[in-house]
DNA sequence: TACATATTTGGTTATATTACCAAATAACCA
DNA sequence: TGGTTATTTGGTAATATAACCAAATATGTA
């Protein structure tokens, strides 16, 4: 395998590790609708605020969301909407072993 | 949010973790070609043998990939094509990340 | 200026992940 | 059967993640 590979291997695993936590599927999920600011994550998220920022810093480190400040507020919103395709094929995976499981039943 | 909600986001990144590895992305983009054994993706991976086979017991379970023994070896191959779709739009955020660099230079 | 709100950063702790080695298991062949 | 190859499983150690709290920072307002 070539060393450049390898690097973009590492680097496309960097984006799907982004992808890779309820909450941030959860985040991604909320700003697909449209913008919002931490405190608005925050409260459907139901998790501490500190925390949604983290989650929030590694999204925007990987280049999936970006961020604006307007007043005392940081609005986040979807950089790439394609991400939004991982929930389709996402679904289609969990689909197929919903069927697997009721082969056993 | 309802906790249904929350055990899909749930399902969804664990599928979305099978595949935040880049060992794990080099065997699908592997895979992608056709079926391979677990030595074949050994030799590709340059890591030991378990190592490997413990990637690929994680995106089994994930339902990821399948495999099928014959003979004293056994083959993996992708089970659901779909996930080849991560690679596009985890591409795209790359162009646009290194986009971005390029703003900065 | 002092205060209140929104967000990030630093610290700590618990848990998860990953790599390797060694050993167990399975299938084939002499 | 005994040996060889292929694969998985168990163990261990190093590293990475993630949650919360507390403190720092930034902005707007009285």
């Amino acid at each position: 395998m070539e060393k450049s590979d390898l690097a973009r291997f590492e680097a496309q695993a960097q984006i799907m590790k982004a992808l890779s936590h309820p909450t941030r599927l959860l985040i991604v999920h909320e700003l697909a609708e449209g913008e919002k600011c931490v405190c608005e994550l925050t409260d459907v998220a139901g998790v501490d605020t500190s925390t949604i920022s983290k989650h929030l810093s590694i999204m925007k480190n990987a280049g999936v969301v970006e961020c604006e400040k307007r007043g005392t507020s940081i609005y986040y919103s979807l950089k790439m909407r394609c991400v939004l395709n991982f929930f389709v094929c996402a679904n289609e995976v969990l689909k197929k072993n919903a069927q697997k499981q009721m082969a056993f039943a």
